[in-house]
DNA sequence: TCTTGACAGACCACTTTAGACGGTCCATTG
DNA sequence: CAATGGACCGTCTAAAGTGGTCTGTCAAGA
């Protein structure tokens, strides 16, 4: 038995499921996708590909122009990515530095504080108007809800956040609106 | 200037300052306090506590017992704490390995995956009734609602997604309760 | 023709993480 | 009282992840 995967190599492997992609494809797919709770970053995706193809999961296609690497999954390498997605996953992480920030909120100036937390609610602010705006899309191109749960699962959390940020008592806040 | 401080440090940082603490005290301590939205592992803490040490931001202690070492943060510790604090948070990360796995859930074994469903929406469930009698407790012992604003993001944080279990798809859940 | 900018990957120098490992002390119990 | 299980405390390392720079390619427009 070989080794196990990685979480960001099963995630490679599922992708690539779809047909042949280069490293470049797999990071800016991988961002819309499960950007919301997966990152990756280039360099991780070069060598988990690497990897993937030494061990046979997957196979070097002809190189393209501009150097383009496709590669394409292989018949051990759907089972392989079978076996991972069948595995119970691992407890999720979570890192706020803002909630960081806040556990030590005393020490923070009054001024600075308000306006970092107005910065963050408009960030939450626009990726839930983004999530939403693509679950309509997705729900009037005919996508059925059960191709939708992980962006049910952004806006259900951006929502909350926002909820949360709306109803932060007035010390932190200053009694303005943020 | 020094270096600036990573977000790990700054948070050992800002535990110390109640008193002295050695990394086993500390790793528990943050577990407990900001554990929810921060993971901070044995080797980060013990590293950060070597150079801190060595920047002169803590002083170690006289060794206790079983090797214990305490640490005590310096005035110099406090000015980095405090300067620390004021910078603004990086940008959320988020890892939820449910996700991933659930972005490719039609290759996932329908009783696997209602199983998982049901394991993790049992974790989320335990966690806000936690946070809930957490936050009750505190209440009730006075404790100010601007300190408890990390944990109303907890509690905010797991309704939303025990919403959302309880309201995924019946494909998904092979139309019973989890 | 020249220039800009997206495309594509390699590489490097980190930092962070998980978990194995190795000791130490204490309370129980046979 | 000896032994033994378990909590305590820290070190170490392989693997994973990050962020950035560098090099080159190609297409489109000035």
């Amino acid at each position: 038995m070989a080794e196990r995967l990685n979480a960001t190599a099963g995630a490679l492997l599922g992708l690539l499921r779809a047909g042949p992609r280069s490293g470049y494809d797999l990071v800016a797919e991988a961002d819309t996708v499960i950007g919301g709770f997966w990152t990756i970053t280039r360099s991780q995706v070069y060598r988990e590909l690497t990897d993937l193809a030494q061990r046979g999961l997957i196979e070097r296609g002809e190189t393209g122009p501009r150097d383009r690497q496709p590669f394409q999954i292989t018949p051990p390498g759907r089972a392989a990515f079978r076996d991972w997605v069948n595995t119970t996953p691992e407890p999720e992480n979570l890192r706020i530095p803002l909630l960081l920030r806040l556990t030590f909120a005393e020490e923070i100036e009054p001024d600075e504080l308000r306006q970092t937390l107005a910065n963050h609610r408009a960030i939450h602010a626009l990726r839930l108007k983004d999530y939403r705006k693509l679950d309509l899309e997705l729900t009037a191109g005919g996508v059925p809800p059960e191709q939708r749960v992980t962006l049910a699962y952004g806006i259900a959390y951006e929502s909350a956040v926002l909820e949360w940020f709306d109803h932060l008592p007035e010390p932190l806040t200053g009694n303005r609106l943020l």
